[in-house]
DNA sequence: GACTGTGAATCTCTTCACAGCA
DNA sequence: TGCTGTGAAGAGATTCACAGTC
């Protein structure tokens, strides 16, 4: 067959939104489910752009992939975009979700409120100690993972959230799929191989702070070359080097003309979570080498 | 100094690792850890390719914006790799994490134990709720919001995590700003607009399942209008092209041919989640009203 | 006058393909 | 021969700027 991956077939039926601009629209959304709340009826590009952190031509290009909606002179009303947004993200219809592994991380994301509004819910918990099951979290039973398969039938999951320690998301992953699942988000540190048709997004909070280490980095050169200036300490910081006090101006930061709206980084990432207690330090401490040790979680199937 | 942002302005001293590449460096590291724990001394671009789950041309194009560290007719020394990739990183220096909003989430956060291996270490926690104040998450004590301050002085934060509900963020984030941090990690739902020098990223799991559910929807145009075939087969996969069942052996689901590596939906992710016991209900879970309420923090000042 | 929709210019990222070195 | 490093081509995404419509 045709290799082709995320582009489906070989043929381009639809006008095809453009990625960067899926990536924005439940942004969008949130925005105007904000303002329909509040009884706003109709949006302009600038308002909506300023409200999302982003550049008016770009509310307009995004927007003009789901057709004109607008309406010159005017703006856009705000129903029809949630309308057009909604269905274009195929949030009509609730799609149900199945979490797997419901340690620290799963235990909050299946207690998020948020989900069910924002057209998603978690139908089936799944965890690999047999000893949880039956434990209700957020108002769903946790289930022993031979059950996976059967869960997924019943509830016609479609979109599967892996929580579970890095040895076990592959095999996780390819249950999830081979029971028919076709959206994988996830938050377990491994890269997961899947057939085409499979889509599959990562979250990584680690992630999501190194690459901000880097900016900070480019902001700060090297404080661990300066002398530090610390006087005596109260709490326990077990910082090493550190220090190098920043100018304390910082001031109040709540002028509107000195900031921009965080323009987003680039997406998403989120969390991840530990197993119960006192996490013991990695288990290779041992080496002196630097940096790095994924911590990935312990534990198998 | 020139405030310039990002993008700088007029200037550019250093050759500038592009944001894609920054992005990823992450990634690399992650395998280039695994890699140096099994005691593997060299990697080519097309392994390392293979394992992050990228292209063989990114990984080269990447690193050298690095420098040339790569050895013709060879591949890359990894040490080196891991060398040269922390430093650019900035992930030398161990930097002090604040995390604001000891909710579902920030619990999550907090516990999670691969931060520390990953050159990271919460070393804060910040909660409005005061009752709170003492409670030690993950060996760190939560102190009052008051003291948020003299914490950020005292630990020289620079780096901040928000885990507050939506409407307390913008007010977190303008006392993290006004107190030296300058990069901020936020969970809520809001756009935070900051002073320039700021960064800024994002995270919202609503969002990652909304894109995979665009992603769904033009796989499965519309389940709801059609009569289910829903017979009874067990391993029967109600997708339409794609997908040929993949061996449902588990077992170490490792078969190259077979698969894609997943590409990278947009960032990367890591996160591993692990058990834990019962987290305290968040405060605040009243309203069913709307869309947002990041179920994390517990209340906002 | 206000604001959308969109071609064209620009910028960024990715992919190609190959010269160059071990 | 094997693999890096990189110029050049290609693909996307963003920004510009303005014609078109209410």
């Amino acid at each position: 067959m045709s290799p082709s991956r995320r582009p489906s077939r070989e043929k381009r039926p639809r006008p095809a939104v453009p990625e960067a601009t899926v990536a924005r629209l439940p942004l969008y959304l949130r925005v105007l489910t904000g303002l329909a709340d509040d009884g706003v009826e109709t949006v302009s590009s600038d308002t909506l752009a300023a409200a999302a952190g982003v550049t008016s031509a770009k509310v307009r290009k995004d927007l003009s992939h789901l057709g004109s909606y607008g309406t010159r002179g005017v703006g856009y009303d705000v129903d029809v975009l949630l309308d057009r947004i909604s269905a274009r993200l195929g949030l009509t219809e609730d799609r149900g979700v199945m979490l797997v592994g419901v340690g620290n991380l799963g235990h909050a994301l299946a207690r998020y409120g948020g989900f069910p509004a924002r057209g998603f819910r978690i139908v089936a918990l799944v965890d690999a100690d047999p000893a949880r099951a039956g434990e209700l979290v957020g108002g769903v039973e946790i289930r022993p993972v031979v059950e996976l398969e059967r869960l997924i039938e019943d509830y016609q999951v479609t979109i599967g959230v892996i929580c579970t320690p890095a040895a076990a998301a592959q095999q996780v992953c390819d249950r999830l799929v081979a029971a028919g699942v076709t959206s994988i988000l996830n938050f377990a540190p491994v890269v997961l191989s899947v057939p085409d048709g499979v889509d599959v997004r990562k979250v990584d909070l680690a992630v999501e702070l190194q690459i901000l280490s880097f900016h900070e980095a480019r902001k700060r050169p090297d404080r661990s070359a300066e002398p530090r200036i610390r006087p005596a300490a109260p709490g326990t910081l077990p910082l090493e080097g550190a220090v190098g006090a920043l100018s304390p101006d910082g001031a109040t930061g709540s002028r509107p003309e000195l900031r921009t709206l965080a323009t987003e980084g680039r997406t998403l990432g989120i969390a991840p979570a530990e197993r119960g207690d006192a996490e013991p330090a990695p288990t290779t401490a041992a080496g002196t080498e630097a940096v790095m040790r994924l911590a990935t979680g312990s534990e198998g199937s």
